[in-house]
DNA sequence: CGACTAATCAACTATGTAGTAATATTCTCT
DNA sequence: AGAGAATATTACTACATAGTTGATTAGTCG
């Protein structure tokens, strides 16, 4: 059940945009201090050294995607992971390079 | 052992690089060609209706990100997946799309 | 109310890359 | 060798988006 037989334009296109949001080291670094619990935007901006405007904005993606979550109180708003399947999919994709990595090594140890 | 604990920069930089990988509808119409095992370029070319420089372009760019691999037969070359990691990856995408929908779902059934 | 703060938004620049057309390379066959 | 076919490469255009700056909104405190 879990596999497309069809991959339809509209899918790929619905997968894609998901993985590309992901595609950003800045994104990752938010997801990756949200799975310390919740956090303010300027707690972000300042755990990342990165520009107040620039955060948000990744934010406002990463919220758009449904991968985070917020919740406003006073003045300040609060983030937090909403779709902990993106540490599933980090952790693979870690995989991945650890398996790309080992045959890169391979490769080099037949030339060498 | 899988989850990261300390994200650097240049971690996060090779993780995006991957998502961003896949984060191209082509991209992913290939691989999915590619489930049903090794085909040609020009059999890639012939599936999608697409440019032949850009399917190659593209699988360029899966090889150089050793999710596919190739091998050359005379003058055809023949791509296979080589990380079938990648296939989880999308069936977790899948997963995360479906919930983002329901949620849409249950948000538009509060307001209407 | 006015000063201050947190966050979002808008406008702009710069960079990356998808797509394409043309060319180059590599192999096969006669 | 020369012709033709399958890929790869290059050069170029168009568009998307990351980052920045400045303005704007919304809440808080004096």
């Amino acid at each position: 059940m879990s596999v497309l037989r069809k991959l339809t334009p509209e899918t790929a296109t619905l997968i894609s945009d998901r993985f590309r949001a992901l595609g950003e080291p800045m994104r990752l670094a938010l997801l990756h201090q949200l799975r310390g619990g919740e956090r303010s935007v300027s707690d972000l901006v300042a755990a990342l050294g990165a520009g107040q405007a620039n955060v948000s904005k990744h934010l406002q993606l990463l919220h758009r995607h449904g991968f985070v979550a917020r919740r406003k109180e006073g003045v300040t708003t609060w983030y937090r992971i909403a779709d902990p399947s993106v540490f599933e999919l980090c952790d693979l994709v870690c995989g991945g390079i650890r398996a790309e990595a080992k045959s890169r090594r391979r490769l080099v140890e037949r030339l060498g």
